[in-house]
RNA sequence: CUAACCAUGGACAC
């Protein structure tokens, strides 16, 4: 019961089908597929690794006394149903299930975010009871990937005001909000904020205010940042290769891919 | 005490 859905996990982190096929039938065998940790783990172990429609057989096969407890599993069945573009699908499911936890509600937000019914979205975010940092990351994000970005950045002051603290995807989400409007100033309010909070300049914010700054045209800045950062990935050296390119600094641009195949990080 | 679901960053060249 403990075992299988570390191993699930470990499958799907593996891309591998078989080995979780095989955990399947392990789990089978011992009688455990229906417990409900086991359950939720195999399907969202199958959708992890694109086979959304095994993963819906998995729920579609619960009987019904399982599904009537256990909300994770219908929170996978919705995730998987929005990524292979059955929304409708997705939609009965959020309806039909006998309740709902914030998961629920922001995988059926996101859905509807990706698939442009951005109205949709609002009405749902908006009737949502008890939102959290996830919710209004996934709006601020859906905002942002439909070309609204001022909207998106509304949302990051709207849930400052609101009291809810936003997190690492949060402030990543809302940089390249500012990064795609080329929009300076709110990039600069949004560092400023990162670092009165104390986020470090890391990871995805870090390869966030790289892009921002380059795309607003400060690719000073950009370096700025660049160079204080601890650890950088394919992503970052690329944001930073891009900054110097796009603006004319061929050799910056050369060199830093040097830089970057001899600080052991592939090129990809 | 410990396990499962949801959101974020690069990818220019209409």
């Amino acid at each position: 019961r403990l075992v299988f859905p570390f191993a699930l996990r470990s499958a799907a982190s593996l891309h591998s089908p078989a080995c979780a096929a095989g955990i399947h039938s392990s789990t089978l065998k011992s009688g455990l597929d229906l417990d409900s940790f086991v359950r939720t783990s195999l399907a969202d172990a199958y959708g992890k690794l694109g086979h959304h429609d095994l993963a819906l057989k998995v729920f579609e096969e619960t009987p019904q006394w399982h599904l009537a407890s256990n909300i994770l599993l219908w929170n996978v069945a919705i995730a998987i149903s929005c990524r292979s573009d059955l929304l409708a699908n997705a939609q009965r499911l959020f309806d039909e299930m006998p309740e709902r936890n914030p998961a629920s509600w922001n995988s059926m937000i996101d859905g509807l975010m990706k698939v442009g019914l951005l109205e949709s979205a609002v009405e749902l975010f908006e009737r949502m009871p008890d939102k959290n940092v996830v919710s209004w990351t996934t709006m601020l994000a859906g905002f942002s990937r439909n070309g609204h970005n001022e909207k998106a950045l509304s949302m990051f002051d709207r849930m400052l005001e609101a009291g809810m603290r936003p997190n690492n995807f949060t402030v990543s989400a809302a940089l390249a909000s500012c990064a795609k409007m080329g929009a300076l100033n709110a990039g600069l309010r949004i560092h400023d904020y990162a670092k009165r909070s104390g986020f470090r300049e890391d990871g995805a914010i870090g390869t966030s205010l790289v892009d921002m700054y380059s795309k607003c045209g400060k690719v000073e800045l950009a370096k700025q940042v660049f160079v204080r950062m601890s650890v950088r990935d394919v992503e970052t050296w690329t944001a930073m290769i891009m900054g110097w390119a796009v603006h004319g600094c061929w050799r910056e641009a050369l060199q830093c891919f040097e830089d970057m195949k001899c600080s052991c990080v592939r090129p990809d």
